[in-house]
DNA sequence: AAGAGGTTTCCGTAATATGGAAAAACAAAC
DNA sequence: GTTTGTTTTTCCATATTACGGAAACCTCTT
């Protein structure tokens, strides 16, 4: 909940809303209104004239039993139509089918938001044994190659207002880089390299390899193939590694 | 821009910035501050304030070249965090992923919003000929098999108020079903069969048959199978119907 | 330099969003 | 069935803020 403060010409109610909007959207569970009030410290009557809004609309489904609240379709309608993420979509999507042909394993493509590595989009292996993730889905971007080599390419000063030296590294496995400093020391090689790996780093079992994708001189999105560890091994990803950076320069100069 | 009225206990603000973000959804094109203020009759000063507010958080991308805006990252990332797509597209993935194998065409999963389809997820044919749609698009639903299967399971009211007698029928081929008599009378079988088809209606070459999906007694989604109009014949189409309407039952079974 | 068109800023005030209190609704316990 | 506790919904006076018109600023074209 990063509210934006300092300009003016802002509307208080719109940045409640969207508040509101963005707490639901990290909870798991369906929400009532008492609890909505307490943890955004607003008014029981704000709340509920901002869901009534909301819920006429479709951005806000309540359920009849229990009269607590979620997110409706309508957002995922607006969702869909964000040029931005359709575009990039549009044009990975050739390549990462070549890809995931040519290595017969998954090809991902995702995008950056604060700390996590979003996935925009997913080809899967065709083999029985393969790693499936879902378009949405949001992991921490340090444990993963996609979010690696977008961090690489990120300003210092973003960097530094994203990961503060007071707060500890989220660790998906043992093998996660659990410290800034290592995070800081690997993501410099990555940043040279113009690669990154993940050695069950995301999940135990699971190998990856990703690389950027650049527009606009920054590392608008990534790339990636990944693939269950017994199979996609280092060699395997050191082979591939040059076609993936070869095609990640086909799809940067698309931006 | 459908604004609902009647019920106190409203914002108006809010309504005013759902407005505006879902005109800049239909826009494909980056769009002013003088148009938004024309389009929606509201003045450039409210519409400044509006678009800063979502501007600062995410929601909306200002063009330095061309000052204009589109919508923003955030809408995405809020748009992949509703629950009910989440869950739709997690518990039918297998079955697609099933589909797809045994027929070795294009599977994918929809939704009815309004008069269109909204597509949720796909799982693509290894074929190099097959069908090929983004999660996300939307089509008329009357123009296909998933959308006709939904709007048979619709109520009489329901379907009135989207289909007005004096508003003409979108065409996309000439296949497509042009009159709002004939779509009822098609609908009406479609609802005692259970399955639809789309014999080149949506495109020029393209076959599908759909299912609905049932939850909280309604249709909440539909699957279907398509591919080239050369290869999945109506012969084809009729062999899957019953693979088809199994796992809808399969899958409505779990809603 | 002037003009046109679009975005951004400013400001007084009318409109509306606010929150507290009460009413209504619901579920659980007795 | 009654009571109690909790949550959602409605109401209302007023403080707050969202509004729109006008001006300033900016960019592009002639």
């Amino acid at each position: 909940m990063e509210k934006q403060t300092g300009k003016k010409e802002r509307i208080k109610s719109i940045d409640k809303a969207l508040d509101l909007l963005e707490f639901l959207s990290v909870n798991e569970q369906e929400t009532g209104i008492t609890e909505i009030s307490k943890k955004l410290h607003m008014g029981l009557s704000t709340v509920h004239r901002i869901i009534t809004t909301l819920k006429s609309r479709g951005y806000v489904i309540q359920n009849q039993q229990t009269t607590k609240y979620r997110l409706g379709i309508k957002l995922f309608a607006l969702g869909c139509a964000v040029q931005s993420t359709k575009r990039l979509v549009e044009i990975t999507k050739p390549y990462l089918r070549q890809l995931s042909q040519v290595t017969n394993e998954t090809a991902n493509l995702a995008i950056l938001e604060g700390k996590e590595v979003i996935y925009l989009d997913t080809i899967e292996s065709p083999e029985i044994l393969r790693t499936e993730i879902m378009a949405g889905t949001r992991t921490p971007a340090h444990c993963t190659a996609l979010g690696k080599v977008l961090l690489a390419f990120i300003s210092d000063g973003e960097f530094e207002s994203l990961y503060k030296n007071d707060e500890p590294l989220t660790s998906l496995t043992s093998n996660s880089i659990a410290s800034l400093e290592e995070l800081k020391k690997h993501l410099k090689k990555v940043k040279e390299q113009g690669y990154a790996l993940d050695r069950e780093e995301y999940k135990i079992g699971i190998n990856c390899i990703g690389v950027p994708i650049f527009g606009r001189n920054e590392a608008i999105a990534a790339i990636s193939i990944t693939g269950p560890a017994s199979r996609f091994t280092l060699d395997k990803m050191e082979k591939v590694k040059d076609e993936l950076i070869t095609i990640s320069k086909k799809i940067s100069n698309q931006f």
